[in-house]
DNA sequence: TATTGTTATACTCTATAACTATA
DNA sequence: TATAGTTATAGAGTATAACAATA
């Protein structure tokens, strides 16, 4: 499951055309609209060199000093692997660093470094005000139904069993 | 803006962590709700051979015959380039034919095959079927609200300006 | 045995740029 | 000039499999 790249992709409905069962599926809805709020991301962290998946690596670091790389990995849905490979980028600008893991030699403990965390507190803030701008479409009400209805069709079919 | 992969994966909430401005963003929980409803378009395609865009691609030729390769690029928010590797996926597996366009001589048209129009019926009945499933975590009204509010949200910043 | 991090490799989807035929 | 389709190339993001160190 690919994260989106940087280009700023756009759907664009086309009138003309009949779209059949695709306007009554939940999940082409939501392809949609979230190919709308990435473009809102975009513009919030243009110059940044910022994806998603770097955004919430960045901001799950911050909030959970000394969580190791196959946590961070669980919690993107991406495998070791590509954590590692995400932990190098932050590591080699400076933002996080990779200390010993007390309880567990064979882990790594990440830490945001002072310059991390300026750069994570930025980002956020932009990142909070482009979504907010977006969302500006909806009440403040309907905003708070759509997290709450978005929330109950996230769960997995395994969670679900669980 | 690549698409995701076949295989399921997930994300995980793990309870211990603190998800910080996460946990307010609709990029994010859209994201979460896009990936819980993969899982259930996975389970619905399974031997299928099916991607999500070659789903709406098939879809979309299905409603539209003689839509060209680049009005289906414009639909599915891909470059041309992409559009003509997706139809020859279709054309290669005898869902999809490219017959000459009247109009214009430049352009094919794009038609289903019988066996397109058979194997799409088959497709489309799946796909709603496990999306109504995932999606039976909401009621009815629930989930026409659902459609309504991503609906609202799906604008991009060019739309706005139109 | 199972798990963490690591490395190497391969695959999918998409973009860009250049070319041709037609508009 | 601009657009439709084509071709070739490159890049991002992720998966898998195997290995060493540690649990």
């Amino acid at each position: 499951m690919p994260h989106r790249s940087r280009t700023t992709a756009s759907i664009v409905r086309v009138p003309e055309l009949e779209y059949d069962v695709l306007d009554v599926l939940i999940g082409y809805a939501l392809r949609r609209a979230q190919v709308a709020l990435y473009g809102a991301f975009d513009r919030a962290t243009r110059g940044m060199d910022i994806t998603p998946p770097r955004f919430t690596a960045l901001v799950i670091v911050g909030a959970n000093a000394g969580i190791s790389q196959s946590t961070l990995g669980t919690v993107l849905g991406i495998a070791r692997s590509g954590a590692m490979m995400l932990v190098d980028w932050m590591v080699e600008r400076g933002m996080v660093e990779r200390r010993n893991c007390p309880r567990d030699r064979r882990a790594w403990g990440l830490h945001l470094t002072v310059r991390g965390e300026r750069f994570v507190e930025k980002m956020k803030a932009s990142v909070l005000a482009e979504d907010r701008r977006q969302a500006s479409l909806l009440s403040s009400a309907e905003r708070r139904t759509l997290l709450g209805l978005l929330d109950k069709i996230s769960v997995t079919k395994k969670e679900r069993r669980a």
